[in-house]
DNA sequence: CCACGGTACTGAAGCGCTTCAGAGATGGCT
DNA sequence: AGCCATCTCTGAAGCGCTTCAGTACCGTGG
């Protein structure tokens, strides 16, 4: 008795009550079209007097070897997660795509910039795993591959037997520096996102740049560089800061340094909005009016670029969530990874940039 | 043969290659204490060379009864959410405090601000919910409810039976009412959060605090008048916004209404540091200039407060989300809900205030 | 030499569900 | 009347793991 009151009911508690077979009431939730109304509804009826709530997830789960989860593996905690409007609104258009279906997000959230630990994904019930730009050791990925589940890369880095989503990175930048050349613009400032996932910030050197393990901030370089190399500009005559975060306080930083060099560059590139924004305000506080004295570009177009006026490379972030989303789905239905897809970038002018005077 | 290159290997497979009882394999994993390490050992090493992972996490939680992961519940979409710094923080707190042991996050956004649908929790692998800021008749606490499941509330409704993380709202507002009054403003205007979750946005009628479901916006109002009534300002004379979300465009749009009004409201009280950050803008552009013409408070302290220079309300999210942690990990060991645990708040005040002219 | 307490390992009973081959019953069609 | 298709429902075999009572063995102290 007291045994009955601490137990919840189970497909077996509610089919003894009914009087009909286990695999009738596991019809009544899962297949209605395998019994008669009247009796399903019966069934129905039984198990909310019995206080049943339905077939339960795991046991489920086990059974069907679905779990109908799908993990997000982030390359940091949350709050710097987010704190990184291109990552929510990614975030959000994935979760949307994947929860029109029954599914749920298992956030696994990084530490240091190295991604999940390993244990957490060993153990973590999901169908499938979805890299967010992860450094390309992570050993969450080494976890993901030992498990056998799919895995969808979004942005970085490079896995084999992976579906892929990114971003036509070296192409944006590309147009940002034109953009910023074709103003008159040669005297450049990058601020960068991170190289390396130590943590360090300040200026760069070759080395660093050699030793660099995120595609995406190489690629955003070599697009900048080759649009400043079209005009004869060199690679060493342009100052470059690293930034470990997409943060506007490390963009200020940056550009407190760079507006503090001789000569003074005349236009910066930062590779988020968010470093922009700092930017914009370091420039403001040395004195400088943007973009009279200097211009300023961003990367991702996030609302607080348009809300700042910034003139930024767009990227349809929407439809990179929803493109991960969908891969995802598709993994997980046993379909083999396919050619990367690439989502499109354009550049969107706004009032932080303007003629090199 | 086939069927062997399919399936993945389970206990039983390396508990045979190796000649020993699936549980002595079990063992190895779970409790190494009861085996000899070289036993230990080998089993380790056959299970790494026939590829195993270690115990199916979803069978482990069958038979444990446990799933260790945590599921939150938020009120809307992933995006609006995160848009929310107020939230990224309190969730990154939380998680942090969670995964210490061995756990995940399992997201549940809402959609319409209502929370998440009752399938979805109904279907959720996890021994615990949290609910953020929910409406007090989501469908998703039924949910919880109907599954037994031990359920945290942060900030609101009241649920009886549930554990409570809250704030002072009430106290807090009060600060930042006093604040403006001693400063001498006497005309005030306040931007408030939703009263309803039916995405309603304009100025508040009687009728509609009335039927407010928010305990929350509630609560901050009620700070707010309570300290205007000290210096016999009555709430009729009080012109209030409601803003269905706490993003700067919708302060923007309730601050252009508030300060066109005659008389035009010397001090505006918001209940967000985005609805305020988007008060200052739509100030600015009205060409008024703050604090000087027209002096603005928040509530929250976000970073993006300090970044702005506004003064307004702090509350410890960090705190909020790591005691929220610590209550589902205690419910989940079976502890009775205790009183509700109360957030303290103060007043910070920065550059957004000056005394009236 | 025996009882005793460890240590190292095993057998079997679950955990709660899905699913598939089939058993009856029913009705339509020829 | 006979046959087949259809509709309902059931029995039993899993899904992969944990756990607990218990067996076998070994060294120890009396």
């Amino acid at each position: 008795m007291s045994k009955d009151r601490e137990r919840r009911p189970t497909l077996d508690t509610v089919a003894q009550r009914v009087g009909v077979s286990r695999a009738t009431v596991s019809n009544a939730y899962n297949r209605p079209d395998q019994l008669s109304p009247a009796l399903r509804e019966r069934i129905i009826a039984t198990a909310k007097q019995l206080g049943y709530a339905g077939p339960d997830p795991v046991a489920r789960s086990l059974a069907t070897q679905r779990t109908g989860s799908v993990a997000v593996m982030l390359c940091d905690g949350l709050s710097s997660a987010f704190s990184d409007p291109a990552l929510s609104i990614t975030l959000d258009a994935l979760s949307a795509t994947v929860d029109s279906g029954e599914r749920s997000l298992l956030l696994l959230p990084g530490t240091g910039g190295n991604g999940p630990g390993a244990r957490s994904v060993i153990r973590a019930h999901t169908d499938v795993a979805i890299a967010y730009s992860l450094p390309d050791d992570a050993p969450a990925l080494d976890a993901v591959r030992e498990r056998g589940l799919p895995l969808v890369v979004v942005d970085e880095p490079d896995v084999p037997d992976a579906a892929q989503v990114r971003v036509d990175d070296l192409g944006g930048a590309l147009q940002a520096g034109r953009h910023v050349t074709s103003l008159g613009h040669r005297q450049l400032g990058i601020i960068s996102l991170a190289m390396s996932a130590d943590g360090a910030h300040g200026p760069v050197s070759p080395q660093r740049i050699a030793a660099a393990r995120f595609r995406v901030t190489l690629d955003r370089l070599s697009g900048y560089l080759k649009a400043l190399a079209e005009h004869g500009i060199v690679a060493d005559a342009v100052p470059i800061w690293e930034a470990p975060g997409s943060v506007r306080e490390l963009g200020r930083e940056g550009a407190r340094w760079l507006l503090g060099r001789e000569p003074r560059p005349t236009a910066l590139l930062c590779m988020s909005d968010e470093l922009a924004l700092g930017a914009i305000r370091a420039a403001n506080e040395l004195g400088m009016s943007v973009p009279a004295e200097v211009s300023i570009v961003g990367f991702d177009d996030t609302p607080a670029a348009s809300w700042g006026d910034l003139t930024t490379v767009r990227q349809d972030l929407v439809a990179k969530g929803r493109q991960a989303g969908e891969l995802a789905l598709r993994m997980l239905n046993g379909a083999r990874p396919d050619k990367p897809v690439t989502i499109d970038v354009d550049l969107v002018v706004r009032g932080s940039t303007a003629a090199a005077m």
